[in-house]
DNA sequence: GCGGTGACCAGCG
DNA sequence: GCGCTGGCCACCG
């Protein structure tokens, strides 16, 4: 019951990224035990665009919305995250560190 | 049932 | 200092 699949974890942790805040696809694998799976982070994260889960908090390393291009419009992504408060400039979230939240770290 | 792929990250040359 | 390759697990054909 408790332990579900990498897919499902990743869902669960992307639920709980709190309003105004992002995380990294490294940060969630790293908090699910294997960062080194990032890669099906992301992949999650396109199926998860069906789902109630807000991957539009969701970035790689360097606050880029590698993501971006996964969803309906262009910028789509950018005027959510602005919409949270955000800054986002360039695909790129401005003070990315600022705004980090590690699920590792305050989970 | 098997192989390839995928919104990445980190280490090594 | 920069560029490339490896690695991880689940889904699609």
């Amino acid at each position: 019951m408790e332990e579900k699949n990498f897919f499902d974890k990743v869902y669960e942790v992307a639920k709980q990224i709190p309003y105004g805040r992002v995380t990294s696809y490294g940060a969630i694998a790293k908090y699910l035990g294997a960062a080194r799976s990032a890669r099906m982070v992301g992949w999650a994260m396109n199926n998860s665009l069906t789902k109630d889960v807000p991957a539009h908090r969701v970035v790689n390393r360097v606050g880029v919305l590698t993501g971006k291009h996964h969803f309906d419009g262009s910028n789509i992504m950018q005027q959510l995250l602005e919409n949270e408060g955000i800054p986002v400039k360039e695909n790129q979230i401005v003070d990315f560190q600022k705004y980090f939240w590690d699920p590792a770290l305050e989970l």
